[in-house]
DNA sequence: CGTCTATTTGAATGTACTCAAAAGCGGTGG
DNA sequence: CCACCGCTTTTGAGTACATTCAAATAGACG
């Protein structure tokens, strides 16, 4: 059995356990055993859209984009990943139907996974621990929305904007052909854009 | 008191609560003395940004936009909603803050209320309202989630023909220039892509 | 019937796109 | 260590399509 130890975590995950939800170290370490850990290297499909998404997944090392792809062979990221963010596909998730969209790692990932099944073991015997999850899955709708609006009330430069303002890293971490996918510009476009920004 | 009578309800809320959730008559006519009913005429407001949303409304009759200004003025429509519909901010709703959107009437509303407190008291009266108000939300997340892939994915023209097939009498209920903010694009490029889809 | 608003049509403009090629960068093997 | 290869980013030029500005028509409502 391929434990997981404390010292492997973030921070971030003991953190949200102990302290924000206020677990005791037993319940800690009983949520623990329930997580396994999965690696995905650069560029490999933590999940591709058609299979059914049977797990949760925290990132706890490296980054994901969650992306969608049009029959023209045209790709659009919902969303990146970093590490202390959960991903997938919750309405495949939980209707146990095909997902619609693609997780791929951006960069090499170390994930914690839970499958549906344990989780819904787990809440049993913890049963505040249904209230983070329930937590998150609002967090993650509001966000959702957020990015709705985000993409329809902003131009692709004031999208850009708020993008560097988030994440001033992006670029060491994220290629620029896919922040364009993110943005829906061409990676020329992007690469133009960007010239012109940097010289103010 | 300002009762709500079985026969001025809607066919789609009795369903819901007698035949989906199996409530008895009594749980129901409990639930029902809790909602009021709210008049909103055409081209007023249910909800305003910035305002806090302390209710949860249900479309009885009528149909509403949602949608965000942007700093020039533009109107960005998220979604519309018909009868049998719920409309709200509910990021505004939980967490008590400004609401981000505005939610107008596009027709005359006849709307079904009922206030925070309200809801939180019935829940306790009748626990499995509480699932039933957590599934509408869930389907109101994936929703957002099917709204943003639309949007990033598809272009004007076939975002317009999706709406058409899902509303083939959109055009009926709902002025021109209004479907033109929910495509984004202008009414013009609306009226000439119409013109040129109608002759196939 | 007249006024106000919504829709349609026309013409000119601009911005992101496409196609194409050059430059930059990273990794591998000689 | 450097030379080569593949892939990413940048730059250039021409094009297409929605936008803008403007005006004409159509519809709604008193």
């Amino acid at each position: 059995m391929m434990e997981i130890y404390r010292s492997e975590l973030s921070q971030k995950f003991v953190e949200l356990f102990l302290e924000k939800m206020e677990f005791t170290e037993e319940e800690f370490s009983i949520t623990l055993s329930y997580f396994k850990r999965e690696y995905v290297p650069r560029k490999y499909f933590y999940l591709k859209a058609g299979q059914i998404s049977r797990q949760r997944a925290y990132i706890n090392k490296g980054s994901t984009r969650t992306f969608t792809s049009d029959e023209k062979g045209g790709e659009h990221i919902l969303f990146f990943a970093f590490e202390d963010w959960w991903v997938g596909d919750l309405e495949s998730y939980y209707n146990q139907q095909p997902a619609s969209v693609n997780v791929q790692a951006m960069e090499d990932c170390e994930l914690l996974v839970i499958s549906k099944t344990d989780l819904e073991n787990l809440w049993i015997q913890i049963p505040k621990l249904k209230k983070l999850f329930e937590q998150k899955e609002q967090r993650a709708s509001f966000a959702t929305m957020h990015r709705l609006q985000e993409v329809k009330s902003l131009s692709a430069e004031e999208r850009y904007q708020n993008l560097l303002n988030k994440f001033p890293q992006i670029f060491q971490r994220i290629p620029l052909q896919y922040i364009a996918m993110y943005l829906d510009i061409e990676p020329q476009s992007l690469s133009r854009m960007r010239k012109r920004l940097s010289g103010k």
